[in-house]
DNA sequence: ATAGAATCGGAGAGATCCCTCCGGTTGTTG
DNA sequence: CAACAACCGGAGGGATCTCTCCGATTCTAT
């Protein structure tokens, strides 16, 4: 096995620069390239060997988990801050549009949220009871379509990623996000 | 270079029924797998050496082309049939539904009208311009909003895709595209 | 400054993947 | 039923990817 990721002593200066510096470069490595982009490309563009950067990080995933988590962690969050404001319609469609801004121009975190690669399954069962939360006040308050479920909002929020992205890279002047909320309205209304 | 899949001679019996076990095992591979299964695999699948697919297919983007090129331009002609149906909302909305009907059920088809990967750049602009076709009659009619671009409608299709494929995995209740169309349409009608 | 520990670098093992090559096998034709 | 062309199989070349190992280097504490 690898080296001690878990213990308490303090890293060496120099060994605490260099991981900061990997994971900066991941993270725009992992935004612009997705998680296919390969270990040896991100050693490579930090300008470490890869020795040095399995030092850091035992595994692939566990570089990709250290930048990427921590973002879904805050939509989940974002979600239960949003369960209890006064506007139940605003709070579902906001927090929707927010991820979307967020994550559409990050092609790993699309990448997570789409298959969930990475992500520990207590983690997505967080998110999807925190978004059947804002969707279950959304219909309460005739906002959203009653026939919808919390994983139905779940999966055209992955669909919603892929079409802003791209609409985005086109520089499109219509929102997906705006037209997708918009269908997960009530009709008649 | 390997050998002449271009001239008129016909295959002995053997190699036709090779041909032919390859497509439907690659088609089965590729509905199920998606463009990223690799060649190997799909020669195992058939019970053939990897030699005796590549003398069928020269490349594996070649053997995939073979199997799925011909659904996307089922597609486009499709939706040229439907530019000068008598109902500009029905047809848009049905060549949409029926699209998605149709390929959310095929990984690789979803995968390559996302990507574009395999396609021809001169089946990409039919593809574009047929929608747009779509979109502009069903505009004119006040049936569609009328900021969407022809590039949105494909976008939206791409986005989706993904949605009703995973929906379709949980069995769920709701069509995404019904959804999705929903938010097409002009809002206070 | 110097010993000793912590860290770095990158060659390379082991897995795939795409594709080629060619000896052995099978179908076809006179 | 020969004899030849067409076809098959799969070993292996060259790339790329994840991850390991350990000699060389750098930091830190005395």
């Amino acid at each position: 096995m690898g080296d001690d990721h878990s213990s308490a002593r303090p890293l060496r200066a120099d060994a605490r620069r260099n991981r900061e510096r990997v994971l900066q470069i991941a993270q725009e490595a992992l935004a612009s390239d997705g998680l296919t982009i390969s270990f040896d490309e991100i050693a490579r563009r930090a300008g470490f060997g890869v020795g040095t950067v399995y030092r850091h990080f035992p595994t692939k995933e566990a570089l990709f988990e250290a930048v990427l988590l921590g973002r879904i962690e805050r939509f989940v969050a974002d979600a239960r801050a949003l369960a209890t404001a006064e506007d139940p319609e605003k709070a579902l469609f906001a927090w929707f549009a927010k991820v979307v801004e967020q994550a559409s121009g990050n092609q790993a975190l699309c990448d997570m949220l789409d298959s969930g690669a990475g992500m520990r399954v207590s983690l997505q069962d967080d998110l999807g009871r925190a978004v059947a939360r804002l969707l279950v006040r959304a219909q309460r308050a005739g906002a959203a379509r009653g026939d919808l479920a919390g994983e139905d909002v779940l999966d055209l929020l992955r669909g919603c990623l892929v079409a802003e992205r791209r609409a985005r890279a086109r520089g499109a002047s219509v929102r997906m996000v705006d037209v997708i909320c918009d269908g997960m309205r009530v009709k008649g209304a």
